[in-house]
DNA sequence: TCAAACTGTTGAAGCGCTCTAATCATTGTG
DNA sequence: CACAATGATTAGAGCGCTTCAACAGTTTGA
């Protein structure tokens, strides 16, 4: 910084003034700082910058497993979000461990961030309010009732309801639900399927599993296995609906044909046209906007109460949900390994 | 730190002697000022430190495109060699765009970290270069002929040559491949088909295409009505693998029994049950850990010559292959659409 | 026994920037 | 024409830490 001032024949100050833009420098200085500083090739030493001024302008954003294709989308709305407001991103995973978890969100603190959005964190509230003491957070996807974390979420209750009501449109009575287990929504999601079906007068037929492709699988063998008539899966999101729609298939059913299914999150495989899953879209993008403005209205804004905003999912018919065949022809296959 | 080194009873050097774990100071001392910071629920500021001590011990992560399934493992080998080398991660993604990338590669630089991992990079080698007079720099998965950077790969020829022989030995003659424009490696997938095809004497049948479902989907389609026989597709990986899937199920053409399939990169999709796709893994954990490694090699190591590494991929045999109609011997597992 | 060699500890300099208050140069005002 | 007001520039303190040289106090070796 030095030689780029002494090139430029001004103080050091001014270079630091310049380079960042200030309306108090002159034309003549400024050109003359940038020429310098293009010449030298110089590159402001963050980390002093942010030593100095105490402030960083930077959001971090915990993924906390990259290997599931939900968060992409809610990080594309992050990213956005943030670029519009002047604010950069540092992303960090947890690769799934708890400790990392802890740890990742840690060197945010350790790194003076402004704010740490949490998408699919899984420490304890305990844990992510304790944080909270050091710097604003808020947590995507993952329902909290808390006064000091802001929280953003779909209403997975009407995003539940939507698919049940959809369903029963078709002419479905059989809807067999396959639970997600303590998977993030996955209460509100069964809460949902629950009252919807009471409301119609349905029996509801839960099979407990668990947000993955295996548990999914299984389920749907016991679902099958347990002699109670299934015409639907209402599966507790995409991942576990593709183990269902496995099991279907090597038991000789047909989707939707003889069954029809429906999973949640619309996520990238839902929509690969082979697969085609009718599924619950939770504008996930939308999510990461809203956790970027709920962090600037925090630290702009002047904002200390916790905020919890939820938004509308939507339905996306897909080609595996139908009529049941029982009001086309009748007939209800046995399951068979 | 005055307040931890004042309640501790020591001097500010001593604190940041013990807190650091030096072997200079004694256990008394080391005790008592881990008491106070405790106490104070002190966090020592990474920014001062890294300021100080002019070093950061972390390493940037750049995943270009959050989406790609194909990053994930890849990083799961990098986060798991980073921790045993005891540097810390700080990622980022480009979110497909050239000047994002850009940007998030000068932001690493400005946070002066020790070293740059670089995957799915798309901006020019030179704007890589350029950058690398700054920071030591690995490139995943992208091959460069480059005296300055260094570079991991898999050996994309060899893998190509696994497919087409194992399609070969199962009987095929007729094998089309479906050509990933430019996509990373799909050069040189291209060549080894070629090569391999010609080792046999078959004649090579390409469709140009890119690496997505879209383009695989219609390149399937302009293959099939091209009027040449064919019994077997390799898709320049998994994504444009499924496109030809959708094609050929909508085609009436049911897979492996009519035509055989093979993708390229081993995804999470092509895992799936329901799909089942027969690829080629690139090992990706290990091509992450290599890239560490090469990294910590530099800056620990002092090593300055580039150097470029090459693993073999290895075929993964799934439910999309099997031995063509004609000289088909025993019973094959039905693959339903 | 006394110098040499450790051990544990500390004061102070400095990392590369920002920012406040002071300074200098220019212009406008009565 | 003196004086305030405005604009551009700068010196220097300081951000919170590390590190180096120096220093007491203790042990060792011949």
């Amino acid at each position: 910084m030095d030689d780029v001032a002494q090139r430029a024949g001004v103080s050091r100050a001014l270079v630091s003034l310049a380079l960042r833009g200030s309306d108090k420098v002159s034309d003549s200085s400024r050109a003359a700082v940038r020429r310098a500083a293009d010449e030298l090739g110089y590159r402001p030493n963050l980390i002093a910058r942010h030593l100095a001024s105490k402030q960083t302008r930077t959001f971090g954003l915990l993924i906390n497993d990259l290997h599931n294709p939900y968060f992409p989308s809610v990080a594309d709305g992050i990213k956005r979000a943030a670029d519009a407001g002047g604010y950069r991103l540092l992303m960090n995973s947890a690769f799934l461990n708890d400790d990392d978890e802890t740890r990742a969100i840690e060197t945010f603190i350790d790194y003076r961030v402004d704010g740490v959005i949490l998408t699919g964190s899984r420490v304890s509230s305990a844990m992510i309010e304790k944080a909270a003491r050091s710097v604003p957070i808020v947590v995507v996807s993952r329902p909290m009732d808390s006064t000091v974390v802001d929280t953003i979420n779909n209403d997975d209750f009407m995003g539940a309801q939507m698919v049940v009501e959809h369903l029963i449109e078709l002419g479905h009575r059989h809807i067999c639900h396959i639970d997600g287990g303590r998977g993030a929504g996955s209460a509100q999601r069964l809460a949902g399927y629950q009252a919807t079906m009471h409301r119609h007068g349905f029996a509801p037929h839960v099979a407990s599993a668990a947000f993955t492709e295996a548990s999914g699988a299984l389920a749907a063998q016991q679902a099958l296995a347990s002699g109670r008539p299934v015409t639907a899966v209402f599966a507790g999101n995409d991942l576990s609906a593709l183990g269902v729609l496995d099991t279907l298939d090597h038991s000789g059913f047909t989707v939707p044909d003889d069954i029809s299914l429906v999973g949640y999150d619309n996520t990238s495989v839902a929509a690969l046209r082979h697969i085609g899953l009718t599924t619950v879209d939770q504008h996930r993008e939308q999510l990461g906007e809203l956790a970027i403005d709920a962090l600037i209205d925090r630290v702009e804004g002047g904002r200390t109460q916790a905020v919890h905003r939820v938004i509308a999912p939507s339905l996306v018919v897909r080609s595996t949900t139908a009529a049941p065949r029982a009001t086309k022809t009748g007939s209800q296959r046995k399951f068979s390994k």
